[in-house]
DNA sequence: CGCTGCGTTGAGCTTCTTCAACGATCGTGG
DNA sequence: CCACGATCGTTGAAGAAGCTCAACGCAGCG
């Protein structure tokens, strides 16, 4: 059955063997939102993690301002929320759909006990959680050791080597979202783009950014140099 | 033996029998460190992780320019550097002995296979690895969404909860450090306690500070008001 | 076609850092 | 046991980075 494939293509679930499979598939729920739409809200309840089968899912705080940081933006494969159901509690944050997205959820009691029979899921598991500490762990340092122009050329940097292209790079969000994610407002963000722009390090032209130097963007990434 | 009675003491390991504890005890290394003595760097292979059994740890980050993060201090009980086990990176950041401290070390390659083993063991490393995670998620929202003064409310009101203690509180970490560990540095933070001195928020006596209008501190620790 | 969200730009201001100086404390070696 | 150096904490003055507020163009969508 095809619910079976899908699940058997996360990573969080893979090495694991069809029975295991069929398993999950037991207790998965298939749930659907719409651009903007509410997954679930700081102070819920954690009765279960989700994964993003399609679409794209942010994960936010906001201050008592109104000011929003994003922590995360998950796609497809990504799993979400697990922190809830192994820490046993409520959501530290809210989650919205950024586009119309489609995620398998997961309920806590019946995973716990899945993942206390099988050490590979696990171990994929604490893998996961592992490699989101360490983003996390870099997510601080670059709020308090770096400025913003800092953090925007690593993000470049980054990008620039998920999509293989070491020149051209296409943003994966609005600008609004990106400022949020690197710990800014848009007004900043944009006033350093332009600034980048007249240093010939980059040109931007909507979401499409050319990288013109490389070298400049890494010193900038690694503090140490200035805009 | 006593090395059995430590380990069984470890939060982390509660829950395991004797056999699996003597397991424990066949892998652990015990190790010394004095003040300020280095116990990993940034980089180094992560071959395995820690314990703290006496003393504290603190584990930072550096930027280009000598500012330094404090991410985490361990004290006694709490284990450590855990994601270069699972996520099987080397370790992300510096840790150093913020005094004498005896440290635990379990090799990666050893424990990874009791893990394996052992559910009970692999279900509290998630609860620990959640937590940590947790934390981190609060550090970026404090950084991101608020300010110093903020911050540093928002620790007193921690440190008076966990020092069961209304009114008086003992500061744990050196101001530089605390400083550190909040984002910013010495000056800052020093300027902003005696301006909550001034306003009649907190009275300050070296590392002693005593709570005098903790409703004051809960605002500003929400973002709600300023100094 | 108007509305709403996004992006940009300018002016002013707040917060925090930098640099510098100085007093206090503490541990250590003479 | 005292003296010295090092670390720590504090304070002042100046500067930089980023935020707020406001205005405006622009595109997409209902």
């Amino acid at each position: 059955m095809q619910l079976i494939a899908q699940i058997a293509s996360i990573s969080l679930f893979k090495g694991l063997n069809t029975p295991e499979l069929e398993a999950l598939a037991m207790i998965v729920t298939d749930q659907s939102f719409s651009r903007g739409q509410h997954i679930f809200s700081e102070g819920d309840e954690g009765v279960g993690f989700y994964v993003v089968i399609s679409g794209k899912v942010k994960i936010y705080k906001l201050s008592a301002e109104g000011k929003e940081q994003i922590m995360h933006v998950f796609g497809p494969g990504e799993p979400f929320a697990e922190v809830a159901v192994f820490a046993g509690v409520n959501f530290p944050a809210n989650a919205v759909a950024l586009e119309a997205s489609r995620v398998f959820f997961f309920p806590r009691r019946s995973f716990v006990s899945l993942i206390k029979e099988n050490p590979a899921l696990a171990m994929n598991m604490l893998a996961e959680l592992s490699l989101r500490l360490k983003k996390f762990a870099h997510m601080i340092e670059d709020l308090s050791l770096k400025e913003v122009p800092g953090r925007l050329a690593n993000h470049l940097l980054l990008l620039a080597d998920e999509q293989d292209n070491e020149k051209t790079v296409t943003l994966d969000l609005a600008k609004t979202h990106l400022a949020s994610l690197l710990g800014t407002i848009p007004e900043t963000l944009s006033r350093i783009l332009s600034k980048m722009g007249k240093q010939g390090l980059i040109e931007s032209q909507g979401s499409t950014i050319t990288i013109l130097d490389h070298d400049a963007l890494s010193d900038l990434a690694s503090g140490e140099k200035r805009l």
